[in-house]
RNA sequence: GCGCCUGUAGCUCAAUUGGAUAGAGCAUCUGACUUCGGAUCAGACGGUUUGGGGUUCGAGUCCCUACAGGCGCACCA
């Protein structure tokens, strides 16, 4: 419909040429009052015309007919909006064509052939995953989902480092635990990792070897056993909330193919570094940036930022259109400098897009629990899910704008059952499918032959609603924002329980019925297909 | 001190990217089923969008400023 209407006001340019430097804009207004869609083309070209905002939407109106069959009416209203009224029977078409795709609709080609990489969690093995990492993960993993329901295909990845000074840390940890269980008294120093599950590793190492290793230093056995056993945690955690990384890159293999050493050779050439105090420096001054940074540390070690530009440039190498980087506020300040680099190797950072989401504030019996992987006080991201299960937690971190610094109350959240919409969801689609059931056995088919019966307020609520979804999913994708999905899925199920309260099948004339059910198989549709894009399940049953 | 993020109803959050009368859920109060799932629905209450300036036809949204909170400001990642 938004074509039909674009391509009309298109034509139109040859008689208001001024049209063709203003932004044709369509939106869905707030008030159904308003109409389906509206446009403020009127008010933009005013200002160039030196005209009237409602005179220019009258000059403009007189000069365009529209199609009956689409547009019932086309009115004047406010400041100088157009306010467009569908033909009513163009909403039901709506019906068929989801019917028709089923699980597939909503899915868009707009992207196919592109490749795109979602790196997202990247948290290095040194603890399990906390509250804070669920809620990059669930983000990064429905980002991936809405990429590809708009066609691209998409690669999930997730860096880490397991060489530098925390897995060493990680390794000494462990072996004075392991020096305790031997009875040995030890002094733990206070910026090791505290928790408990460094003494279980310990004491893994302990039933296994006995004393044995006494005296392997930290960085053997002990930083490998200790780096497996968080690693498979870690990604034990990421698949109970069906999340599963396509790649894992370690930030080694930089090392080890020479990417590392090249760029370093390649800064050098373009100049873009330099030496002092034993050091190499990047020149991000000259970049645009406040200040230059340490690329190499004068032990001959580089600093995480070196790695970074290289890891980023696999990335460009990689061929993807795309590349999403998805972290959390603490890591704000580091991209910055990264893309400046990239941009002084020529690299088109137009398709880099960094996501920062904010901090989730735990509170527990009203209370702000302050959270610390090294002195082990956070709650684990498996104890969330315990609690509250899986579809609440990616529901929850889902359903709020990534830049909220949102807050969990867990004791709530624990409590909560019924005060949760994600199970308003959940219950709109077992609702339906019990309809289905029972409807069945009357007797009833879903039909399409008979639609234009749809047309009380509730059913013609509904399917704009419907109408609705394929733009929905686009605009998430394409702003990153899977919250847009919770609201509308909110939206649209209120809909339905509204519909099934005054409306009803069993009892109505047979093609009133049969016209109703297929709205609502298509409205159990619709539920399903986003419940599926945030990776929460549809219940048949609850 | 500097940078980034945030500040919207009692609470948790939206607001179609600068549009029309700022909306939902929860909480509180009042109502609604002898038939398809009451984990539901209808209604009421609730606002100087943190304060103050500015930009324009039009500001919760953009600019300046003050205040409050979060996160950073390494030769850690």
């Amino acid at each position: 419909m938004k074509e039909y209407l674009i391509s009309v006001f298109k034509e139109l340019e040859t008689q208001i040429p001024e049209l063709k430097e203003t932004q044709l804009i369509f939106e869905i207004p707030k008030s159904e009052l308003h109409g389906d869609l509206s446009t403020n083309i009127a008010m933009q070209l005013a200002k160039k015309l030196r005209k009237n905002p409602r005179e220019v939407a009258n000059d403009i109106l007189s000069k365009i007919k529209f199609d009956d069959n689409l547009i019932s009416k086309v009115e004047i209203a406010g400041a100088g909006f157009i306010n467009f009224f569908f033909n009513p029977n163009y909403l039901t078409y709506i019906i068929p064509k989801i019917l028709d795709k089923k699980d597939n609709f909503g899915k868009s080609e707009k992207y196919s052939g592109k490749k795109a990489n979602v790196e997202f969690v990247s948290a290095n093995p040194t603890g399990p995953l906390t509250v804070g990492h669920g809620r990059n993960a669930v983000i990064g993993d429905t980002i991936a989902n809405l990429l590809e329901w708009v066609g691209y295909k998409v690669d999930r990845e997730y860096y880490f480092n397991n060489a530098g000074r925390q897995m060493r840390v990680l390794g000494d940890s462990v072996r004075l635990r392991y020096l305790e269980l031997l009875g040995e008294k030890v002094d733990f120093p206070e910026d090791y990792y505290q928790g408990d599950y460094i003494k279980d590793i310990a004491q893994k190492l302990f039933n296994e070897y006995s004393d044995k290793l006494k005296n392997e230093s930290a960085e053997g056995i002990f930083k490998e056993v200790a780096e497996k056993e968080i690693f498979d945690d870690i990604k034990k955690t990421l698949s109970s909330l069906n999340i599963n990384h396509k790649i894992f890159y370690n930030e080694k293999s930089l090392y080890d193919e020479g990417n590392i050493s090249d760029l370093l050779k390649v800064f050098e050439q373009k100049n873009l570094s330099y030496h002092k105090d034993g050091a190499i420096w990047l020149k991000l001054t000259s970049l645009g940036q406040e200040q230059d940074k340490v690329i190499v540390k004068s032990t001959g070690e580089p600093t995480y930022r070196l790695p970074d530009i290289a890891y980023h440039i696999t990335k460009f190498n990689r061929g993807y259109d795309l590349i999403v980087d998805l972290f959390g506020s603490d890591h704000a300040a580091t991209y910055p400098d990264v893309l400046a680099a990239l941009r002084a190797l020529d690299y088109d950072t137009e398709k880099v897009k960094v996501l920062i989401h904010q901090f989730v504030t735990i509170i527990k019996d009203g209370e702000i629990v302050k959270m610390s992987t090294r002195k082990a006080n956070y709650i684990t991201l498996d104890e969330l899910i315990d609690e509250v299960g899986k579809d609440v937690v990616r529901y929850f971190f889902n359903m709020r704008n990534i830049s909220s610094h949102m807050n969990f109350d867990l004791t709530l959240a624990k409590k909560q059952s019924d005060e949760n919409p994600v199970f308003y969801l959940q219950y709109a689609h077992a609702r339906i499918c019990s309809i289905i059931r029972t409807v069945e056995n009357e007797n009833l088919k879903p039909s399409i032959e008979n639609l234009d019966l749809l047309k009380t307020e509730e059913e013609k609520d509904l399917l704009k609603k419907l109408n609705r979804f394929e733009e929905e999913v686009l605009m998430a994708a394409e702003n990153f924002e899977a919250h847009r999905i919770c609201f509308y899925l909110e939206d649209l199920a209120a809909a339905f329980h509204k519909f099934y309260t005054f409306r009803r099948i069993l009892g109505s004339e047979k093609n009133i019925a049969e016209a109703r059910l297929a709205l609502i198989i298509a409205v159990k549709t619709v539920l399903k297909n986003g419940l599926t894009i945030l990776g929460v399940s549809a219940p048949e049953k609850m």
